[in-house]
DNA sequence: ACCTGAACACCGTTCAAGT
DNA sequence: ACCTGAACACCGTTCAAGT
């Protein structure tokens, strides 16, 4: 999809974006030790070498796709601010919960975000994506405190308590060490709000 | 290493723990993408197809090294335990501390053990492993509740909390997405007892 | 029982070459 | 500028064969 450039030519169009749209898909569909480049070149209907005119490797174009998956995770969380307009503590709670649905619909994506093969180690983009998230809760921490229900404390020590908590959440939860088989969709939930209610009552004055 | 059988003979020894021992180096020194079969057989002294004899598969060789893992985990949680008397709030933070610095000096291995490639679907043996650990909570947990430090509540529970936070900061700070150089070996010990602070904060009573 | 070597179908990456 | 095809040095896995 995407726009064609005027040219009826066109190679290819956005081979770009056409092998991030490749490369997502079969992320989802293969995991992410199963995705090859050469898949991804296939999928785009391009020889496997033509990637290496659009990201220097195999790497570069995993980090790009991370970044689409923080876009995307912002994105929910997002509207889970727009959803609950129901106070501070509640807002945490659905964000916890959006944070952990994110993790558990997308987990080969999730994985590539967080799971050490693309790092923050002087990435300015992805450190960037990530500290949305945690700017996304600075913003609820520091408006639970203006109104009085969290402890007066520094915002941002007390959206890192968040933000550990939920992606200890996903992160558990996805390896199956919790003993809650990933198939199961409903104890997830109910572990997040019974974890999270914890949480924000060490959180709370 | 390890025992040898006591014909002379002994075309390797003990094949598979020599596997294992080669495994878990090169997983620490070239990571977890980086290390194939061929390579462990190689510094085995065998040839690429002699691991077979051992195990299924290279996952399977990676699942017996992940569990390798969990011993050590477990086995350096309990040092905590033995060393620290200084009651369940203090226990707990140690032990947090303790998990994060396994963390921060395996990363490789704690990848491997957490990371997705090793899961506990239908795996009794890494259930019963990561489920240790939850065990191994619980019980400071239950001291703390007894002595009247924690919140009377389901011990479970708390230890479900807690272990999401300690596990929430390792793989956050791992991924480097706090804004934490992994390299910095003084703030993450720092952040942790900070976060833990508030954790325990609100276990208490 | 335990290990080897050849073989197969893959990889990521480089490079000269085509349009 | 953008893409291709051959080539290189790797993989994981299978299988017949050796001791």
């Amino acid at each position: 999809m995407a726009n064609h450039t005027s040219s009826g030519s066109y190679h290819h169009g956005d081979l770009k974006n056409a092998l991030l749209q490749a490369g997502e898909q079969l992320l989802a569909e293969k995991g992410i030790t199963a995705v090859s480049l050469r898949d991804v070149a296939r999928a785009a209907g391009v020889s496997h070498t033509a990637p290496y005119r659009h990201f220097r490797n195999k790497a570069a174009l995993l980090r790009a796709l991370a970044l689409t998956g923080f876009v995307r995770l912002n994105g929910e969380l997002a509207e889970v601010h727009v959803r609950e307009k129901l106070g501070p503590e509640r807002q945490l709670a659905e964000t916890a919960v959006g944070y952990v649905r994110f993790a558990m619909t997308n987990p080969e994506m999730f994985r590539l975000m967080f799971g050490g093969m693309v790092t923050a180690d002087g990435d300015a983009e992805y450190l960037a994506a990530s500290q949305a998230i945690l700017a996304w809760l600075d913003e609820i921490m520091r408006a639970g405190i203006a109104v009085g229900v969290f402890r007066d404390r520094d915002a941002g020590e007390l959206a890192q308590v968040a933000w550990t908590s939920m992606h200890g959440l996903a992160t558990l939860l996805m390896s199956g060490a919790m003993g809650i088989s990933v198939a199961d969709r409903e104890q997830p939930g109910k572990l997040v709000r019974v974890v999270m209610q914890h949480i924000i009552y060490g959180l709370s004055r």
